[in-house]
DNA sequence: TTCAAGTTGTAATTTTACTACATTTGGTGT
DNA sequence: ACACCAAATGTAGTAAAATTACAACTTGAA
């Protein structure tokens, strides 16, 4: 844990001379770094040992460490901190702290993947006959992602954003079809209802929802994404773009289980696209 | 700069014995910053000065200082560093990877964008009579997300997949309609067309783009997104990431313009969904 | 071989941090 | 109001760590 903010969250904890040699800190970290333990203590106005225990006082072995991780937290920087949007933020405040808290949400989201299911899930979808992405409101956006990604692995895939559509779709699977479900809370009815309709049908149903939701329990394999989601804005943000990239490294395990020869395919795919776009300067 | 960086880059350039010590610290840094003087000469099996000589070759004052310099890198440590996928990675591997670069390209993104133009596109959309997003490929999920978001706000807004709707519909664009276009290159014939189309009917035209593409030098404002795009995969990754996180941008400024009561409006359109999804217990 | 420049180590010195103990402060019960 | 105790702070001495000065060794060129 960064130091700095320690300091500031046990001050109340702090004697009345410890309270100085914090405020010194706070002050001016990077002058502190880089004093003697004499320096610091003068700059205080307390006695040396004074400065000792106040290193001590925050779990470090001593001084000198005390400047180690002091020097660290100050080179982190703030890494990325969920920080909500404010009312009267700058447009240059609410981009980064967006920008921030979106970065901060997928390595939240990173340290939640369950790497087996997403073993497991990818070997299904290696071998599936057909897989299908379904999601509602925000989460169909990620269902079309997906359904963008896996078409050009020239394999069957299906998207529908009509609700009876999709719950046709399940009715019309078999044994060795992937239904790939995708919603945030994993409590939308009609979502559900699709799992059930699959599963009835033998398909093999993967859930890219929140752990043990009404959803999770209808699927097959469940992918949870632990993402801390802003509600103050009333709508999904952070967590659309931890699916996406769990489709991106669903894709990416895809590929990879394919071999060589699968890429120099993609590659082709790619390659057809060149006549609808205007050649790049020098290529 | 770096100093452990700096450490590899110098090598050459040590003595015998300087290679020693570096090989001690490079290969266990952690222990290095937590070990005295003496202790560390022991390691490198040299005299206690020649370490300091070694610190002082890297414009350090001495060797506290050097310990100081070696903590903030470990701190540091390229937080998130754009990793490519390699052939042989395990899941857990490659999971991590393309995290940890989809949170890098977040971080260049951040750092590319142009927070005036974003303040002036808000200003736009906010007084728009009606706003279009269009895409094609991987971009048109990031459209259809927009979509979604914008149409929560309660403002005519409109997307079409099929290349003929979209021309259409920018053909009855009048003054007062935005038209935001997706294109990751900006190289896509079709969409640099609809820009065409749209201005001509007086419409504002906005592209997430790359900037200087042709798609860029039909619109109105550009909003680019620098992203480093991993080649390899032949498929956007980053990319889209970045550009729905400018749309978060984009739709998060919206509702700040708008105010409070606006935002109590949000409320209402996400309590209108509890009925199609089942309760979580407790609430 | 010899000398000089560069490298490394030894030992002394200085600086820095820590410990043990003494003094002070502030609060509590009589 | 006073005595007493515990916590807080400081003083002075000690130990440890880092640095310096200098001596010894290595290396390569004349």
């Amino acid at each position: 844990m960064n130091i700095l903010e320690k300091i500031t969250q046990n001050q109340a904890a702090f004697s009345k001379s410890e309270k100085k040699v914090a405020e010194v800190i706070l002050a001016n970290p990077q002058t502190a770094i880089h004093s003697s333990i004499a320096t610091l203590a003068k700059m205080s106005d307390v006695s040396e040992p004074t400065v000792n225990r106040f290193c001590r006082r925050l779990d470090t072995k001593g001084f000198p460490d005390f400047k180690l991780h002091l020097a660290q937290s100050l080179a982190n920087g703030t890494p990325y901190v969920n920080r909500h949007v404010d009312e009267n933020d700058s447009p240059d405040e609410y981009t980064n702290k967006i920008f921030e808290s979106t970065m901060a949400s997928l390595e939240v989201a990173r340290q939640s993947v369950n790497v087996n299911v997403v073993n497991r899930v990818v070997d299904l979808l290696t071998q599936a006959q057909k897989i299908s992405f379904f999601g509602l409101g925000a989460s169909a956006s990620v269902a079309h992602d997906a359904l963008n990604k896996f078409f050009r692995f020239n394999v069957p895939v299906v998207y529908f954003e009509d609700i009876l559509m999709q719950r046709m779709s399940c009715m019309n699977c078999s044994a060795g079809d992937v239904v790939v479900l995708i919603s945030h809370t994993g409590r939308t009815k009609s979502l559900v209802e699709i799992a059930q309709i699959a599963r009835m049908n033998d398909a093999t149903v993967v859930g890219i929802t929140s752990a043990e939701s009404p959803l999770a329990q209808e699927c097959s394999y469940v992918l949870s994404l632990e993402v801390p989601e802003d509600t103050d804005m009333y709508m999904p943000m952070a967590s659309r773009i931890a699916q996406l990239t769990l489709i991106d490294v669903l894709a990416t395990g895809f590929t990879l289980r394919r071999g060589n020869k699968f890429r120099e395919n993609l590659k082709r795919v790619k390659d057809t696209l060149r006549g609808s776009r205007y050649e790049k300067r020098g290529d």
